[in-house]
DNA sequence: ATAGTTATAGAACTTTTATTCTATAATAAT
DNA sequence: ATTATTATAGAATAAAAGTTCTATAACTAT
């Protein structure tokens, strides 16, 4: 009935959180997302309320295709293997982009409530989900520590790499850190 | 022989640093700085050669305020003295502001090379300091692993602990991490 | 084939932000 | 007092970014 649309809903919306995960909300321009997504300017505007609305989209496709997978890995290995595992997760490529929700959280005062919300309750599960590993290590006599407090000492560490990442993209370090930080795991 | 001037260049550094450090360099407009100093929109510019120059101007300002006295406490304390000196000395603010400098460095986009320099150096110098009390700390039989990794591990979760207290100003949860991380140093 | 509907193209508009310009004000030395 | 010099005030300019508008294109159901 009506013009066939010429756009990959899917393919939009990765080309989208990839320019906001290289660059952030603030870094990218209407312009460039129109670029990069090859959209038309008003056909943008037609699937998405507005700048904002494009991000919250583009953080829910990081979501389901990024960090669901993170809370899966703890999930389906029991204990310390799970945390291990999930570390071994991180990529250590030279073009460092970071973590789009880490990323995020510095953005507060950018982003609208809702769409600021998306990574930071990716983030309390994240902490929820790493303190149920701890007390699984914990029953398995491979951590003695204090679950909860270690869960957010994680979490921390966790933001503090990807921020470090953005000025040192040394290799070596990233896996030097990485390392460090599980053999303080006990 | 000329007109005498109004403003007092170490207030304006003051305020400039104060409002940088709330909003990032992105989040604060001319018009902001113009107001939030007291300044003449000319004399901004007369003194300062752009929004670049101010804030490479407050962030030296930052330095001499603020990172100075971290590096001073680890030198002037031995070993792991200096390492919990060091640590007591963050402020858990409710209104938790972070770090001018670990925030800066997501904002590599934004500012020059020359400024971003700035805050970098500043955390190399800190990598190499705590190294160093960290020797010290081994030669005293209170560490006994990678001091390299572990410094690198610190400076890590220093950038993390301030994204951290972007989103949870639960000052429990930040002293139960400095704890924690604290108790992990051995 | 035509009417109806939605997509696309790209210009136009509006707001915001950084930067500069013109005029005026205040001092110190002559 | 006048002149030279620099500070201030705030308007003006220019570029950039977000958003909307008008016109045209492409398809489907009748």
């Amino acid at each position: 009935m009506a013009r066939p649309v010429e756009y990959d809903l899917e393919k939009v919306l990765d080309n989208a959180m990839e320019i906001f995960w290289e660059k952030g909300f603030e870094g990218v321009s209407m312009a460039q997302l129109v670029e990069h997504t090859g959209l038309n300017r008003r056909t943008m505007y037609s699937l998405f309320k507005d700048k904002n609305g494009v991000f919250k989209d583009a953080l829910d496709n990081y979501y389901s295709k990024r960090s669901a997978k993170k809370l899966e890995i703890l999930k389906n290995n029991h204990g310390k293997k799970g945390l291990l595992e999930f570390f071994q997760s991180f990529e250590f490529s030279e073009e460092f982009k970071g973590c789009l929700f880490s990323n995020t959280m510095t953005d507060k005062e950018f982003v609208d409530n809702e769409t600021y919300n998306i990574p930071k309750e990716y983030f309390n599960k994240l902490k929820k989900q790493i303190e149920i590993n701890l007390n699984e290590a914990k029953e398995d006599n491979e951590f003695s520590g204090n679950s909860q407090a270690m869960a957010l000492t994680i979490i921390t560490f966790i933001h503090g790499f990807h921020v470090h990442g953005k000025y040192n993209t040394n290799k070596n370090d990233s896996q030097m850190i990485i390392k460090n930080l599980i053999d303080m795991i006990k």
